[in-house]
RNA sequence: UGGGGCGUCGACAAGCGGUAAGUCACCAGCCUUUGGAGCUGGCAUUCCCAGGUUCGAAUCCUGGCGCCCCAGCCA
């Protein structure tokens, strides 16, 4: 290979730029910061991640390998009435398992709140911050709207003796929640809503999962945020854009306390079709029993995905593959699926598992006889090697493998009709048996026994192969296959009167416990992946137990015989 | 006559004054013991619109239009 060919290729493999890079690369050519990158992530613990985080997640950590900086995991842990331990947790395990490291820089906002509280008392006595006792509902007035400006507080002009006593009497627990607030004295007719005398801190009488009753106020989002990114000397603040118009506010915060000021950088956040990504949504989902649990495999969460199946190295390629940019956009779920087939499909066992099963009796096979016949466990990788998979006279097709009266592109099984049964023999079906009310029960075929191992001596062809399983053999197993979470592309497009929740797909989930499972499944253990040869790309589900094999459908393959049959 | 952003293929997204990358989806063909995978080809004479600058504009200027975010003591 020449090294036009190695760098052409060190080039497609390169992950693509962005704006981002662009401004780092910049910062870096600059000599900024001492020519570090560092990045961090900073969830609030009020919920489980999902595939959006995992854009940021992949961002701020794949930036930081990148441009061989540090990225941190920092909870955003300011409101103790939302959040609890048990999101940190799930947390920590999401992104271990997405397969990034933040070292021994785990941090948490309430690390910081002596520090913040310091903060507050400069800003105090600088005369840039003050205690207010109007109520919620007065601030809200005196804000002003849109397009008019507000008001000043009668409490703004306080004196810094009398706001620090306030403020410490705030802290020691003397006033009652709701009862006064800390606001920063900037500019009540700024056109920017944020400026406009923003509350610092509230009173809140309520156990902090970390700091237990240490607190009685806690600082508002605004506040923590661009200080703590500070504190940990953050060179660049990746966030949303929403968070845009918040970003002249922290500014002004670090810039008056005069501590370090990193650069804030707003990107779009991650949409998909049929789903919806935001916490409040995804916990009423969850607590309304919509779905199962924050891991039902129809949730976009990260545990929700693992469950399905979705592994690590998917989902960071489907981050990487749907671009960081500013404008807002919606990705295509078939963009997610496309990166698990493409995973999977080059690590995935290959297994024969029937979903509805129809029994086929070989009228001229061997009663009694049973061969071990030899499959390939993956044709994409031959290190994976072969297995041998048990054969008998009576086997289990697919139901949708066999019509009795087929349109003219269907190539599978039908009266008369020969095919090959993957890696066993030809058949051809010579009778057709149905119960009373005319089902289809049974099917009489026979087979060649000289096309053992699938491969006809004479030449001759066959249209379809198909997979089977021996029905003495094989082991019965549930498969639970899910469908969108959502009927349509954007769950809000309702109709008047209705929501989104109107939207869902109630045949999201649809369990069979009859299938069967050719023997090589039977130790498989929760997490295991599969690919049942010409259905999808399945894992064992957790609900498994010793005798009860549960897969869940991760993704099915791609199906171009559903795209005729559909045509009609 | 509030402030902040954004408009490039059906969906994402490069492009940074030199004549529209790539990916998904879709279509056609090849190949095939998975109607899978793979391979080949097709898929924006045009970048929200209108003017202007320039030899040359998706890129610069002017003016429109459209969409998103902000009035929590949430993050």
């Amino acid at each position: 290979m020449d090294s036009l060919d190695n760098e052409k290729n060190e080039k497609a493999r390169e992950a693509p730029s962005n704006f981002i890079k662009v401004i780092i690369e910049e910062d870096l050519k600059l000599g900024r910061n001492d020519s570090r990158v560092h990045t961090r992530f900073p969830p609030e613990p009020n919920g489980y991640l999902h595939i959006g985080h995992a854009k940021s997640i992949c961002l701020n950590f794949g930036l930081a390998s990148e441009y061989n900086g540090l990225c941190n995991l920092r909870f955003d842990d300011t409101n103790p009435i939302k959040e609890e331990s048990e999101y940190v947790e799930s947390i920590i395990e999401d992104i271990r398992w997405l397969g990034f490291d933040w070292g021994d820089r785990l941090f948490y906002a309430s690390d910081y709140f002596d520090t913040l509280y310091k903060y507050a008392v400069k800003l105090i006595n600088d005369g840039k911050a003050y205690v207010d006792d109007l109520s919620a509902d007065q601030i809200r007035q005196y804000r002003g709207t849109l397009t008019e400006p507000g008001q000043e507080s009668p409490f703004r002009n306080r004196s810094a003796g009398e706001n620090l006593d306030l403020f410490q009497r705030m802290k020691s627990g003397e006033f009652e929640n709701g009862a006064k607030v800390l606001r920063a004295r900037i500019d009540m007719s700024h056109g920017n809503l944020n400026m406009r005398d923003p509350v610092l801190y509230r009173i809140l009488k309520a156990p902090h999962h970390r700091t237990g009753d240490k607190w009685c106020i806690y600082p508002m989002y605004d506040w923590a945020h661009g200080q703590s990114d500070s504190i940990e000397r953050i060179t660049h603040s990746l966030c949303t854009l929403e968070f845009e118009d918040h970003r002249p506010l922290y500014e002004w915060f670090v810039q008056n306390l005069g501590i370090y000021v990193p650069r804030q950088i707003e990107f779009a956040r991650l949409n998909l079709t049929y789903t919806v990504m935001s916490k409040r949504r995804l916990l009423q989902l969850v607590k309304e029993s919509y779905v199962k649990g924050w891991d039902d495999p129809r949730m976009p969460t990260l545990s929700g995905l693992r469950r399905r199946g979705f592994t690590p190295v998917s989902i960071r390629n489907f981050a990487e593959r749907v671009g960081i940019a500013k404008r807002d956009s919606t990705v295509d779920y078939a963009l997610l699926e496309h990166a698990v087939r493409e995973d999977l499909n080059k690590h995935a066992q290959r297994v024969m598992a029937v979903l509805k099963p129809l029994k086929v009796v070989i009228e001229n096979y061997p009663e009694g006889q049973t061969e071990q016949l030899d499959c390939v466990n993956n044709p994409e990788n031959p290190d994976a090697g072969s297995r041998k998979v048990p054969f008998s006279k009576v086997i289990y097709i697919e139901r949708d493998d066999f019509m009795e009266d087929p349109p003219k592109k269907f190539f599978r099984l039908a009266p008369g009709r020969e095919v090959r049964l993957r890696y066993a023999y030809f058949i051809t079906c010579t009778d057709v048996i149905k119960d009373e009310n005319g089902q289809i029960t049974e099917l009489r075929c026979t087979y060649d026994p000289a096309t053992r191992g699938g491969d006809a001596p004479d030449g001759r062809k066959v249209r379809a192969t198909m997979h089977w399983v021996s029905a003495e053999h094989s082991l019965r197993a549930e498969v639970r296959l899910y469908d969108h979470l959502f009927r349509k592309e954007d769950p809000d497009d309702v109709e008047e009167g209705k929501t989104w929740l109107d939207n869902l797909n109630h045949g999201s989930l649809e369990i069979l416990d009859d299938c069967r499972i050719e023997p090589y499944a039977a130790d498989s253990k929760p997490g295991d992946r599969f690919q049942f040869e010409r259905q999808g790309y399945f894992c064992i589900d957790p609900d498994t137990a010793p005798g009860h094999l549960v897969f869940n459908r991760t993704v099915g393959l791609r199906d171009s015989w559903a795209k005729i049959a559909k045509q009609g």
